[in-house]
DNA sequence: CGCGGAAAAATTGTATACTTCCATGAGGCT
DNA sequence: AGCCTCATGGAAGTATACAATTTTTCCGCG
């Protein structure tokens, strides 16, 4: 076998992640309408993949049908961020079940550590501070999930990373940087105790904190649009 | 305006739904491999939207791409049963803490009727019984995600159902009708009372006494061949 | 009598063609 | 000038065409 992992599955699941993280990646802001024959000229394949890839994420709710006139990115309203922090708490928290068990400390301490790394001003002086919590973030909650014990749930974590993705990086910002940082290493030291219901309210107050940030960061960016060539640029 | 509901959206929808359902009463079987050429050609319609149907399904894992040779129906092993069941478990006791301050005792005092109403000997020789009791099983869980304020949630439980619902009703037999009588009414009487807590503890017990029946009934019903006359038939 | 293999049939994945519908804009009417 | 009408263009939805690949059939050979 060669390095090359494995390869292009077909159009349509390659169309599909392409515009998945084009929308994650927000790059296509809410209202954005996508022209199917315009997007398959510029992606080099026909309409055929490109729609069934719509559908899908027309499925998924990343998109929405206008009918007859295609399809828009569609947004997200302040009670969909609600219902899906409700759910991703829920979620979060069964998983933690598990995960409180399954993670060894050896890896909750590098995660402790990372994590307090952070807090140093040096750390802080970095441009990238904020994009390094927020990266810090997806890793310290995927290590609860992911050692849930259940692939399902996993994939419906995703599901929602894939819509909030886009408005994540709101819930941090400088002024409310060292809360987050508190609250990881708070919930990484809970768990290397074992104190699951201790670490389980940790965990909620850290999800209700991060989604009143983002709520109040606004959600209405409905989309100005843009070319192709800047939608995508840079991602496979 | 006249009586007939707004009809056909689109024939990718109008396949997707007649497929999913397809699968969902078990017409389908685990492994059963749909061919879309034929299929296209019953349904009266083109590949394209039968395509555009399975991709979907597909992404919602309710088949498979066998690659290259289409689309297979996809089963459930155990361990995604448990998977899917302790999923269900955390978003239904979530639905619940809404769920039992909204639904007014009026409307619950009409479901422990029902429920009591099943308990007579002479529902019991109704030879519909156990489906009597599958159908108010559903009502009374959608009662409790319906209402739980959280229409996101509501979606993933109906997702659940489109997986599970095909198995379902191996959860109810007759050696075990009176438990599950049992276990519903107790869990409406104590919404009746507000007690979160304790009826939460029901529900979750429920839930994992079902599961367990539905396991040991045994999933493993891979998948003779039908003709598309028996697999469509009487549905829309 | 069963098995291997090649030809035939059918099916997939993708591209293209066709039809209908929506949107936009020009031009005439009030 | 403003509004309504209609023509024009383009895009969506659907069907069909085509190449590659897979499955099936069937025949000769062991």
């Amino acid at each position: 076998m060669s390095a090359t992992p494995q390869k292009q599955p077909n159009l349509t699941l390659q169309a599909c992640e392409k515009i998945r993280r084009a929308i994650m990646l927000g790059r296509m802001k809410p209202g954005y309408i996508i022209s199917g024959s315009s997007l398959a000229k510029y992606l080099g394949m026909s309409r055929t993949p490109i729609r069934e890839a719509l559908q899908i994420l027309a499925n998924e709710g990343l998109v929405e049908t206008q009918n007859g006139v295609g399809f828009s990115v569609r947004g997200i309203t302040h009670e969909e961020l609600r219902e899906i922090s409700e759910v991703r708490t829920a979620l979060e928290c069964t998983a933690l079940g598990t995960a409180i068990r399954r993670v060894p400390a050896t890896r909750l301490d590098e995660l402790i550590n990372r994590w307090n790394a952070l807090k140093e001003p040096a750390a802080a002086a970095d441009p990238q501070w904020l994009d390094n919590i927020v990266a810090l973030d997806h890793e310290t909650h995927h290590l609860i999930t992911d050692n849930g014990g259940n692939r399902y749930l996993s994939g419906l974590i995703d599901s929602i990373d894939s819509k909030v993705q886009r408005i994540q990086h709101l819930s941090v910002d400088r002024e409310n940087a060292v809360d987050t940082i508190g609250q990881h290493t708070a919930i990484l030291e809970r768990m290397k105790l074992g104190e699951l219901a201790e670490t389980r309210a940790l965990l909620e107050e850290h999800i209700r904190y991060s989604t009143t940030y983002i709520a109040r960061s606004g959600l209405e960016d409905d989309g100005e649009n843009a070319f192709w060539e800047d939608v995508f640029s840079g991602d496979l």
